[in-house]
DNA sequence: GCGGTATACTTGCGACGTCAACCATCTTAG
DNA sequence: CTAAGATGGTTGACGTCGCAAGTATACCGC
């Protein structure tokens, strides 16, 4: 009977709408995109993501719990994803003097590298796969109701501290 | 500008807010809400689509691809997450009288139970963590913005098919 | 200085999801 | 009818991630 052309999919809840678009969105778009780095560099979307951190990082550095609040990771992904990067010679651990128990994520020379040759090739993907699909007007309000689903928990390393 | 309390690690690439907020948004939205179905029903969200598919879908059923499609899950995905589902009694093989290829996965009585038990609940998170952060034309906005991020290699399943 | 609590990080383990390989079945061409 | 290819589905090996628990260090009140 009744079997539309149409996928049956689309069919939810009443209201819905934005929200299934949203994860279909995210499925869709990260399939691909991680897909792209990963042949073209080796590299995870977090991976790619941690680099960026560093390398915009003051002295491409930043303590282990900052970066994982920052890629919305828990302690242990960040732990497991930079054991990763340190086996590839892209980070290292760095001390710091005023407190032992931090670890500071290092970004070497190497991973510097690395990350600006994956950079261009990977900012075009998601050009591609993301941002053409949109305006400028409607990236930005994105980006604004993006900011609005944040968790309060996440997001504000207060890390007013000066190592030495 | 930006700097609020907020993070300094929004700092990313130029252009890249849309992005990047859309990365930071689906991680915390989907670990809110994945911990709370998991705690009060013990499903997944995808656990939880695939429930409403089917409880949508015309009696009660859809194949095995095209609820992948649905989903935007590999095959191999769908099997090992209706392995679960049937193991839980949620939902049965059903078998096509026109092709012994394919398999449908039927929503039992106690598969629809479940989901009306835990719709109401989860809808409820949802909206929470979800729809409440935004006004009615702001989710319309967001819902055709999303609809522009399928890859057309998704979802249009057109089984103009009929059993028998 | 000494407990108690909070914080930084790691590790064991399990859940989930992908790819690649595989089997079964259907379809089409010759 | 048969061989070739497409399609539906499952399985094994593997990677990623979160939670819970454990260790080490720091800080606070007394």
């Amino acid at each position: 009977m009744s079997s539309q052309v149409l996928p049956a999919q689309q069919t939810v809840e009443p209201g819905l709408e934005a929200w299934v678009g949203f994860l279909r969105a995210h499925a869709s778009v990260t399939r691909q995109l991680s897909s792209q780095l990963e042949a073209a560099h080796g590299l995870t979307l977090n991976d790619f993501d941690v680099l960026v951190q560093l390398a915009y990082a003051p002295d491409r550095q930043l303590r282990r719990v900052d970066l994982a609040r920052s890629v919305l990771l828990s302690a242990s992904g960040i732990t497991r994803l930079l054991d990763g990067l340190e086996r590839a010679g892209w980070v290292e651990k760095g001390s710091c003097p005023s407190d032992a128990r931090v670890t500071y994520a290092v970004l070497t020379d190497t991973g510097l590298a690395k990350f600006r040759e994956s950079r261009e090739a990977h900012l075009a993907d998601v050009e591609t796969v993301f941002g053409s699909r949109f305006t400028e007007a409607e990236r930005q309000t994105l980006a604004s109701l993006f900011g609005r689903l944040l968790d309060p928990e996440d997001g504000a390393p207060d890390c007013t501290k000066e190592p030495s």
